[in-house]
DNA sequence: AGCGTAATTCAACGTTTGTTGAAAGGCAAC
DNA sequence: GTTGCCTTTCAACAAACGTTGAATTACGCT
């Protein structure tokens, strides 16, 4: 008997407490404790499920990473479908590759909630930001790319990645929630507003991806 | 007497040690011997030129902070300089935003390099990212917003306020230099090339700007 | 009912953490 | 040359850290 139905539940309830904190407070800073204790079980307990404290950190990104590229891809598929011939436009590929994300926020899912704010954390960081991203998301990323470039037959290389480099920051700090345009503007914007944003983010991006492939 | 050559001397030593490492580690990462050992200073030392390690990490933070608003303003101030009567234009009030700090790691100055790397990690923790960031920036980047302002004057105030915050992203992740963009592109492009980047990325948001003005 | 394995608890380990008090060294002023 | 203050060292504290092994409970199978 590999796993029973009951371990399976507490070791999703200690990978949502994992995700949480970590998310909140960065991965030197929680500790084991902290989680089991909000996963009410014992702290042995991380250590029977997980190898390590880092190999928690390991699960609790690769946990949602399948279900992320997944809507990712079937929203640029959707997209491609409705293009048989012609090129979809910039902002419609930029769309396919944000609004998945941004739904799902919107949708008030306290837990992907954390999760992308994890990923904003990792994604800025010297650390794993460089390994960790490429690891994960690099497939889907060319493939948007690649769109891209179809798109823009005129844009350089060295552009197009730039471009992308730009649009994965502004995405980045949406995620990271950090309150920051909150205080910035007085309460007329804020940092959850997920609809805002999905309305302004990819024209945002794709009137630069356009004006870099122009120059 | 209240302070000698030789104190402020090994007080920088501590500051430099403890910015390199809390670049590149994390507040909660580094420890304060790892700190010392690399300034060639005895542990205690750390408590008594500052209160805490915390309070040691503020002084990080705050000691570039100045300088950093100063280059940024004298930047601002050139370009309204520039144009007496007419409007600046978007992209010349972004480029005043972003390029003085491109220029000072283009120099190769490490110290700076490790400086703005820590700013990207505060700008992206949910911890420190509201607060921190608004109470050091927040006059600076008020007055950047209302220069872009008299140059879309047609622009909604949301619509700027997360204009800005898309630039904000796109900047940090640039700071983070995280090795990402190497990766990605197969070494066409590289983290640390700022001259790639003051050459586009001004240009890039300044688009992103302009059209959601225009929407 | 009872065996076997999976899941969970308990108590502890060695190490490292941030931090501190007291003592030693260095240097200017008188 | 001794007084006085600033700086630096040394040694240690209690607390918290990640991790583990052995003991205990829960549960599916025959």
């Amino acid at each position: 008997m590999p796993q029973s139905v009951k371990s399976k539940e507490t070791k999703q309830r200690i990978l949502d407490a994992a995700e949480a904190l970590f998310a909140r407070d960065g991965f030197a800073s929680v500790t084991v404790r902290q989680i089991m204790k909000q996963a009410g079980a014992d702290v042995a307990l991380a250590y029977y499920h997980f190898e390590s404290k880092r190999d928690l950190f390991d699960a609790v990104l690769m946990r949602r990473a399948e279900t992320m590229n997944a809507i990712r891809h079937a929203a640029l598929d959707e997209v491609e479908g409705r293009h048989k011939d012609d090129a979809p436009t910039v902002e419609e590929i930029i769309g396919a590759f944000t609004n998945p994300l941004l739904d799902l926020l919107a949708e008030d899912h306290e837990q992907w909630r954390h999760y992308f704010a994890l990923v904003a954390q990792v994604n800025n960081s010297p650390e794993w930001g460089g390994e960790l991203m490429t690891k994960y998301f690099d497939p889907l990323v060319r493939r948007f790319l690649d769109a891209l470039r179809r798109a823009l037959p005129n844009s350089s290389e060295a552009d197009l990645f730039w471009s992308y480099h730009f649009l994965s920051g502004a995405l980045t700090l949406t995620f990271a929630e950090t309150g920051r345009i909150d205080n910035l503007s007085n309460g007329t914007c804020r940092s959850s507003d997920m609809a805002a944003i999905s309305a302004r983010l990819p024209a945002f991006i794709a009137a630069g991806f356009e004006r870099l492939a122009k120059a």
